[in-house]
DNA sequence: TCTGGGGTCCTTAGTCCA
DNA sequence: TCTGTGGACTAAGGACCC
């Protein structure tokens, strides 16, 4: 077969089955389970518990109530009333979770970590050739649940967009009578990649949201088949050049996208959605520092700086904008942070009432760089407390310092400290007792 | 009945400059 | 000198992912 075939074909060039696509089963809520098996065969959700509250994961059992994540939390409920609730430990999900990469890294250096329960992994030249991919698969899948006690599902193809979507077929299914097993691993054969996509519905595909789906529908595409059956030029005429050109690629099963080992961070930011919105600016202004504090520590903490400083409002009725300013030299003090981010949101009016407050930094670059080529010249211009404040954080914890300005006129934390409920803000307390009023 | 938080990437529009 | 063009950069917003 020449190379212009296999493109007509689908199969990438050298078309071999080497690249792997591992997905742990519900992750959140199975390391749960491991740790509380007394809740086995009940519904779990892992997430927010509070009104305005998301769902992060949600075990097999829980999903056969048609629970699933990034549903809202009252849904959830609504749903089934009986559902566990737990409000999730992400330090604890990321340990689970370098012990998993670690067992895939064993088997090839070659692995690029999608988030904490996913990950790319090319195997072509792992083991020498001997072992065949779809062992490999299942060896890993071996070791993951003898180490860990977690069960995982992996997709075979020749390239990672079949393998990631292969993973689908492999995992387990939820159905109105409870949990089904999956085969756990699912290979797309060489030469059979366009059987396996064309009867696929676009919004399956990785990239295809409800937008870009409901665009594809109101052009008569509802399946890959109907994708790969238009011109590219059609597809760039109404999605963009980008994503047209994407789309009529993967349609036709060509994605040459290598497995990138290592993905430098782009942007280091927090966000918090506020159990009650907040229309006292002095509030939103220590909500903003405290955050400033969070964001800036976390830069130096990875030894990063940042030259633009964004923030993000969500007012009551959800609209959101977002506003940004771009300094000319990097930054990672949390005074500096501090002032761009205060200067911008001076300008909005926030009478209305704000549900969500962000704060992000990006053009990020190494924090030794520009250390070396600045400091040595200037001397340095950063706030010298923040090296202080690193170092007692380092030592007694990240809440047991912060800044004056973060402080409510009572002298309590605004709120609350950075990452108590990464899935949206608790539930209120029962009546009657201590409410911390923020003033 | 509402809609989290961590990100990445893309598009569009405006500005500056060669 | 005027006009056009195109690249680099910035800003804002949107779509998407888990």
């Amino acid at each position: 077969m020449t190379v212009s075939e296999a493109l007509t074909e689908g199969a990438p060039p050298d078309g071999s089955l080497g690249f792997l696509h591992v997905d742990m089963d519900a992750f959140f809520a199975s390391v749960e389970l491991r740790r509380r098996p007394e809740l086995r065969g009940r519904p779990v959700v892992v997430g927010g518990t509070g009104d305005r509250g998301v769902v992060a994961a949600a075990s097999y059992t829980a999903r056969s109530y048609g629970i699933h994540s990034a549903m809202p939390s009252s849904r959830a409920r609504r749903l089934c009333p009986d559902v566990v609730f737990i409000e999730g430990d992400h330090a604890l999900y990321g340990e689970v979770s370098q012990n998993v990469m670690s067992i895939m890294r064993g088997f090839t250096p070659l692995l690029e970590p999608l988030s904490l329960d996913e990950a790319f992994l090319d195997v072509r030249g792992a083991l020498h050739g001997v072992i065949r991919p779809e062992e490999i698969a299942a060896r890993i899948r071996r070791r993951i649940l003898d180490d860990e006690s977690l069960t995982c599902s992996v997709g075979v193809a020749s390239n990672k967009f079949l393998a990631k979507l292969a993973t689908e077929r492999a995992k387990p299914r939820a159905t109105p009578t409870g949990p089904e097993f999956g085969s756990g691993v699912f290979v797309v054969a060489v030469g059979g990649e366009l059987e396996f996509l064309r009867p696929m519905a676009v919004r399956e595909l990785w990239g295809v949201g409800p937008a870009t789906g409901a665009r594809l529908s109101r052009m008569g595409i509802e399946t890959v088949g109907d994708l790969a059956a238009q011109p590219e030029s059609r597809l760039i005429a109404s999605l963009g050049r980008s994503l047209g050109h994407h789309l009529h690629r993967l349609a036709h099963a060509i994605d040459e996208r290598p497995v990138v080992v290592d993905r430098g961070m782009k942007s280091i930011g927090h966000e918090e959605t506020f159990a009650r919105d907040i229309t006292d600016p002095g509030d939103l202004r220590r909500q903003l520092v405290r955050m400033s504090d969070a964001v800036a520590a976390r830069l130096r903490s990875r030894g990063q700086m940042g030259r633009t400083v964004s923030i993000k409002v969500r007012f009551a009725d959800f609209t959101t904008i977002s506003r940004s300013s771009t300094v000319p030299e990097p930054i990672d003090g949390t005074g500096e942070i501090t002032d761009e981010a205060s200067a911008m949101l001076g300008l909005l009016d926030t009478t209305p009432g704000v549900r969500l407050l962000g704060v992000n930094v990006s053009q990020l670059s190494s924090s030794r760089i520009r250390q070396l080529s600045l400091e040595d010249v200037h001397g340095s211009s950063r706030d010298p407390t923040d090296p202080v404040v690193d170092e007692i954080r380092g030592r007694f914890g990240g809440d047991s310092i912060g800044r004056a300005a973060a402080l409510s006129k009572s002298g309590r934390p605004a709120n609350k400290k950075i990452g108590d409920a990464p899935w949206g803000p608790a539930a209120e307390p029962e009546p009657g007792t201590a409410v911390e009023e923020v003033d």
